[in-house]
RNA sequence: GGAGAGAUGGCCGAGUUGGUCGAAGGCGCCUGAUUCGAAAUCAGGUGUACGGGUAACCGUACCGGGGGUUCGAAUCCCUUUCUCUCCGCCA
């Protein structure tokens, strides 16, 4: 949620970030939203002037004769029905002025590239040698299979499609690459955490996500106010909701594990296929909180330990500066760090970092305080994938794959995963 | 799941026969005095949001959330969430 007092004062940026991030400027209509705060305004104060009346005349009652006290009471009612009409339209203009307000994206990052969709996305940098196969490689559901370790048609019969078994090395890797991401990011200050898998709709929304409606990406828990969470930025951002931090705490910075649910309606098509797009996975995830002046760096950071971390791995990928139109609406800025899959001779999208500023604090009421006795300030919030086992283990299987349809297991997990170095062929 | 108790400012904690309570007291923090400096001590200050004003400042709201009673609610009633204790069930 942006700042009402920003969007007073600067209608035009918030305009032109809804603009550029293609949104549609009918529903999430900036003029509108300020024509309600006036009148808001306006009632606001009205109803201030007759509370004040109200107040002035009622604590004189206690001292006025029984004759002159029906006299004042009965004009005091009179004040109360006008401010009750009034209240009530307080009410409502707060409540249809605040669904505008929360539909408002957050502002763009000046370095934020034009553009409509992810094929608009910019390349800043890559990284590794492609690798080149003397056979034909085969894609990880091929793999998966025939190494048996990810098992997709016997998952639906027990769960739908876009659902998946991990068996034999697999798990070894889901396991040994979280505790990757745990030895890499402890030493780098990150506090290892692992949260619920549900949350509730105040949090969803708090940091930026649908827990109900058409647009929803969650599973609700029926007979409650909890879903399943697509992703643990939603407990960790969650976790000190309502807290003032002193300034010296920050940056706090954490490893959240969690699973993730998403319902990928109207996702399917292209891309989908495998482990690629699936209703649940499990991922390891960063999350900082700091000050206003130092989430630029902080995003920078993520961004390097996310790079870090492939280039442990030796999976070569690319950084793209995702485009206004690819954004999602709490973040000022996002990278996307796209991996090499040989089985679609293409690169795909494994992690991701978003510098969402004060956009998720200030629903979440997050602050610090600056000096010991200034007033709080929000926190700037950022996250960014460490390692989401889904997408990692398609990188790796198609990436060292071999021609006999075993596939070599990155040396900086061989610490991790008891003693085994590949996956066998078991077809 | 059943029965009770509670939720107050950055923290602890008074206040429940409704009015002078945004709220005693303490801690913490800030400023000043004292000191070579510090500790200790003493004095003063110290919530958030919204609205208004160039400003000093003024008004309003907020005592877990929502609703109600009343001229007036931290205080009374209803409801909801959470916490604690006891009982039951169970990994």
């Amino acid at each position: 949620m942006l700042d009402i007092k920003y969007v007073r004062a600067h209608p035009e940026v918030v305009k032109t970030s809804i603009q550029r991030r293609n949104l549609n400027a009918e529903k999430i209509n900036v003029d509108h939203l300020l024509d309600l705060d006036t009148k808001w305004r306006e009632a606001q104060s009205r109803a201030n002037d007759l509370r004040g009346q109200r107040n002035e005349l009622s604590s004189s009652i206690k001292k006025l004769a029984a004759e002159e006290r029906k006299e004042v009471i009965n004009k005091v009612k009179g004040i109360k029905g006008e401010l009750t009409q009034i209240e009530k339209d307080l009410e409502d203009l707060a409540t249809e002025r605040d669904v505008l307000l929360r539909l408002l994206p957050n502002l763009l990052a000046d370095d934020v590239p034009d553009g409509k969709t992810d094929e608009e996305n910019v390349e800043v940098s890559h990284w590794g040698q492609l690798p080149t196969f003397d056979f034909e490689p085969r894609d990880h559901v091929a793999l998966g299979e025939i190494t048996d370790t990810i098992d997709f048609d016997r998952a639906a019969k027990v769960t739908g499609s876009n659902f998946y078994y991990l068996k034999h090395e697999a798990v070894l890797l889901e396991q040994a690459l979280c505790s990757f991401a745990t030895a890499h990011l402890l030493p780098e200050g990150f506090i290892p955490i692992t949260t619920p898998d549900l949350a509730r709709s105040e949090v969803l929304e708090g940091i930026g996500f649908a827990p109900r409606g058409p647009e929803k990406q969650v599973y609700n828990v029926e007979e409650t106010d909890l879903s399943l969470v697509g992703t643990a930025e939603i407990t960790v951002g969650g976790y000190h909701s309502g807290e003032i931090f002193d300034a010296d705490t920050l940056p706090l910075s954490y490893l959240g594990f969690s699973h993730c649910f998403r319902t990928e309606a109207g996702a399917y098509g292209k891309e989908s296929r495998g482990l690629y797009r699936v209703h649940q996975f499990t991922k390891a995830e960063m999350f900082v909180l700091c000050e206003e002046a130092d989430s630029t760096r902080q995003h920078e950071r993520i961004r390097a330990q996310e790079e870090a971390l492939l280039q442990e791995l030796g999976i070569p990928y690319r950084v793209v500066n995702v485009c206004a139109g690819d954004l999602g609406a709490p973040a000022l800025k996002k990278y996307d760090i796209e991996a090499w899959m040989p089985g679609r001779s293409a690169y795909g999208e494994v992690t991701s970092c978003s510098n969402c500023t004060d956009y998720q604090a200030r629903r979440l009421n997050i602050r610090y305080r600056p000096e010991p006795t200034a007033s709080p300030k929000h926190v700037h919030m950022l996250n960014g994938t460490a390692i989401a086992i889904s997408r990692t283990l398609i990188a790796i299987l198609e990436n060292f794959q071999r021609a006999d349809g075993s596939v070599s297991i990155p040396k900086a997990l061989h610490p991790f995963t008891a003693g085994v170095k590949e996956i066998p062929c078991r077809r």
